[in-house]
DNA sequence: TATCGGAACTGACTTTCATCATCTTTTAAA
DNA sequence: TTTAAAAGATGATGAAAGTCAGTTCCGATA
């Protein structure tokens, strides 16, 4: 759905992301140039084997970016946040998309064309190199979980889960306990593991009072010994 | 071990890769500035948790880019063969190694600067596409595999790997059965397994007629099965 | 060529986790 | 508020794969 965006000016999701290399003239340029539409809790942003004309960045909302197992099953490769840019992966391999985006929440998200994009990355050091650095972190990020899929104990990523997930949407102020509401299907697919396992696993954490649960809400009590649980061997 | 090092110029391992990115001069300022190294099978190119001071293009021989898991398990997360680069990930996220690279064969690796590098990127569009292109393919093969270590059997697995081992190594003329001498130990490493199941595993391919072994070395006689084998879902 | 060491291989046993079935709670719509 | 559907939770069971222990094979070196 579309509908009137915001302007990247005043947009405060793009300090400290890719966008923030652009300089104010930049920001007027795609402002004045890109889409915005809404999207509401588990609509489809970009499908898997879709064919990208541009670049998403999320204003507000949370996304998943996930892949397809071979027996139905998904697996969430990437969380998103506002500020973070999604489907730039297939955009710079010229490829089709690798995995779908689905807003985990309502949200907004802005779509800037390809040529616009390529535009900033020729003409703007600071964003190539910006951008760089963005699929850098990402190819770390996904070997070493990689490497924990092969090795770690479910219980172990799920305890990294449940960490990654406050990391990604921990609210700036926060020092007080995390909550987030995420079904256990969807945490299910962070861990790479059956739902029902998730569950048990997450009924354990609740009686060693790492955790408390309300409806699909999670609250993190014991962030320090989520920590050790899944650094037991490191 | 140092030694006289081979020219960029003459070298054929370029063409493909992104040294094919290129142009004379700049070839020959590289070959200029580099140092060339041997390394005997199994020594170390570069240590998991040791700080980058330039890039690695492999001249010839096969090496393994792998990662520790929590309890000692190697997980092999690329694998390089005469042209590729490896290094560039740490050196392009500005962090330390995350992973170890290890000469599988006798192996002749060029070393180039950091500076020299970033000087490349800086003044070659070509190459600095080339380079974010290669980090894009690779952030989705990591992605699919982190994908299939998550939810394909290891069966599975061991047919990709091998299949992997094939696409990365086959000789170009190769028409014929594809041969690899690779320690069990280093084929469970890329398949995320232990040795005695991997073992197992191509001794059933074996009864199948799917491959062949010689000692250390495994010969695909089936390819396409193999390959049936890895897709049974898709 | 003998032998020593490491790698390939095999078997027995145990653990982990996926699956299926069922029940309960929550959520949202009528 | 009632009720239907979706999501959470729990139990029982079996298959897949890890671990440990042991044997055989092969290749390097004396």
């Amino acid at each position: 759905m579309k509908f009137t965006p915001p302007e990247c000016i005043n947009c405060t999701s793009r300090i400290g992301s890719l966008m923030g290399c652009c300089n104010q003239s930049e920001l007027e340029s795609v402002s004045a140039t890109k889409s915005c539409f809404t999207f509401r809790k588990g609509q489809i942003i970009f499908h898997e084997g879709g064919k990208p004309s541009g670049l998403y960045c999320i204003n507000s909302g949370k996304v998943k970016v996930a892949k397809m197992g071979s027996d139905g099953k998904e697996q969430i490769v990437r969380l998103a946040k506002p500020g973070d840019i999604i489907g730039y992966r297939a955009l710079m391999a010229d490829t089709n998309y690798s995995a779908s985006a689905v807003a985990l929440d309502d949200a907004v998200v802005c779509f800037v064309p390809k040529s616009q994009f390529l535009e900033l990355i020729s003409h703007n050091v600071a964003f190539s190199g910006g951008l760089m650095k963005l699929l850098s972190t990402a190819l770390g990020d996904a070997e070493e979980r990689m490497v924990q899929m092969a090795y770690k104990p479910v219980r172990e990523r799920l305890a990294e889960a449940l960490l990654l997930l406050r990391k990604t949407y921990q609210p700036a102020d926060g020092t007080d306990n995390f909550t987030i509401s995420i079904s256990r299907e969807d945490l299910a697919s962070i861990v790479g593991t059956a739902k029902e396992t998730t569950i048990r696993l997450l009924s354990e954490f609740k009686d060693e009072k790492l955790i408390t649960t309300k409806g699909s809400s999670i609250t993190i009590l014991d962030a320090d010994k989520l920590y050790s649980i899944c650094h037991l061997y490191d």
